[in-house]
DNA sequence: CTGAAAGCGCTTACAG
DNA sequence: CTGAAAGCGCTTACAG
């Protein structure tokens, strides 16, 4: 490997300083446009990129954020994460990308990994860890953008995906189409919007006069996935046959229940209807194909990455809370 | 935010030169015992974490890696990006991931974002661009690891897997249950991986005395996505109603091949069988289940990174080639 | 419009 | 075993 050119080659060759470059490179400062054009010659022929580095320690500025997601094997996240970063390459930001599976403290070595790495801020997806924990990273290092999850601090900006609407129109959906004996795959219990979504389900019911049965709302399953929702379904419907529809805390528990029903014999969507969480695009390739509550994923994360943004260009301006809302797709397993 | 606490900060207060509490947090150079085990209570006591660019300006290392793949909504790339990650933060390295879109212009930006960016490193996935730019990167800049193309030079790695033998495999299990006229769904025409795949295909038929017909290739698929193989299947079952039997250059084509059979009402495996390629996670979950090519594509992201660390560990060593091989597993769709 | 000086936060020789 | 000096590659004031 050859030694990559510095600002200081470029600046020999062309005759010039150093911060004369510096001005060339940067568009900064006052500079004479035959300079300029003389150096950036020398820059495109000795393909210099100035060192991000050496740029960060003094900017204090590194161009770089950090995401924190569950788990990268949720299409949900990769789609997200895609939002992020398509926005942050546009304006010449790069992300690092943290999976935690769904762990607390991983949640939280992955922020002061990205705290030492010089992240400009960071994403968080879901949080799982305390209050205090973030509030306190927030405060001694950058801006925060939390996804579902409501934290208070000058430093942290708030979306909220609204699960518990998501979860009263999966409901009204079923019980429209007559259904009375509705389960629930939860999500993780120390997933905050879980709890809503739990709460948007149950008050769908009770609102249509229906009882809440506790059992048929599953709860512990650590990482919602294809083979949770497989497994948590075949048992829940060898149990309780009474149960003619699921709602699923995403489609990936939603699909993994698909499955469940086709092993043992259950038509969907006429022996057991299925409702999901997401709408990834495997949803409507799966067969039959998934009815599930749309969340402009991609959207969202564009939406966190200019929040992000904001908060880093100007420290000192208010992020109010962004609600974003969801609709009901209708497709073959309802 | 307050101002981070800086080596200068932890050397005032334990009361020694910056130099020492450098060694004392390195582990390097002689130290007493006991001034090591003082600067490192006030190293605690403050939260102090070194630098990273800071770091990386006088080492010359910043501990970060690049992973450049096409398209991280295929659930390989994560599965496989987990693979890297998670030897990489075990490591104490970061990782940056970018996607391409298997777009191979933006194989060279991604590939110069990530040097400017100062990373150590980069995996490459399925590199479509030329081979003297990539040399030519590798000369200038830092090792890479190159899966699935074969480029000579002694600062590349190259990782294959065997689709040649995956592809004939494939094909030898559709003519084992009697299929005579498989069509296949092959990459995009760029890919180096589809080439190999495609001769498979091809030699596996020719072997077997059964003729190869052109048409039934389809292959200008630039992104190997579900609704593409939805899509090309739909078509080519429509138009050429004596195909039994599909083989997929990837699990995802597959998968949209099964959904235009529901539509199409043929059913699988009976009136068309299928195959995929990769074993991601859902195969096992759709209905019917995906008979396909395993790669173990946790194991390879592992090997990728092991591989890089040692050439950046060790820049004069050789890296020989790796060849990885792949099974048949057989499930519902044949 | 351009350059000399200082410094970002670290580590790597070099003295002692 | 410990510290004074130099320097990694940049940018930010400050002079002129």
């Amino acid at each position: 490997m050859e030694r990559l050119a510095t600002i200081n080659d470029v600046a020999k060759i062309a005759g010039v300083s150093r911060q004369t470059v510096s001005r060339a490179i940067n568009n900064k400062g006052e500079i004479s446009l035959d300079t300029r054009e003389q150096v950036l010659k020398v820059v495109q022929h000795l393909g210099y990129r100035p060192n991000r580095m050496a740029q960060g320690l003094v900017t204090q500025h590194t161009l770089t954020i950090g995401i924190i997601i569950p788990d990268i094997s949720n299409p949900f996240f990769p789609e997200f994460a895609r939002g992020v970063q398509d926005f942050a390459h546009q304006e010449e930001y790069n992300v690092f990308l943290c999976n935690t599976d769904g762990n607390p403290d991983e949640e939280v070595k992955a922020l002061y990994s990205l705290a030492a790495q010089g992240v400009d801020g960071v994403i968080l997806f879901t949080y799982q860890g305390s209050d205090d924990i973030l509030k306190e990273f927030a405060d001694k290092y950058h801006p925060v953008v939390v996804l579902n999850r409501y934290v208070e601090h000058p430093n942290i900006a708030v979306i909220m995906v609204n699960n518990y609407h998501g979860a009263k129109l999966a409901v009204e959906h079923l019980i429209e189409r007559g259904h009375t004996n509705i389960a629930m795959l939860a999500g993780p219990d120390t997933s905050p919007s879980k709890v809503r979504q739990v709460k948007g389900f149950c008050d769908a019911l009770t609102e249509h006069g229906l009882p809440v049965v506790a059992k048929w709302i599953i709860s512990s399953l650590p990482l919602p996935t294809l083979t949770q929702g497989y497994q948590s379904a075949h048992q829940l419907l060898s149990k309780n046959p009474q149960i003619t529809a699921i709602f699923a805390y995403n489609d990936l528990l939603a699909i993994g229940a698909i499955r469940a029903c086709n092993e043992l014999g259950y038509r969907v969507p006429t022996d057991c209807a299925i409702v999901g969480f997401d709408d990834i695009q495997l949803a409507s390739m799966v067969t039959p194909s998934l009815t599930t509550i749309y969340v402009n994923k991609y959207t969202l994360g564009e939406q966190a990455m200019a929040r992000l943004l904001n908060m880093i260009n100007n420290p000192d301006s208010v992020s109010p809370s962004i609600y974003v809302d969801v609709e009901l797709v209708v497709r073959e397993s309802t």
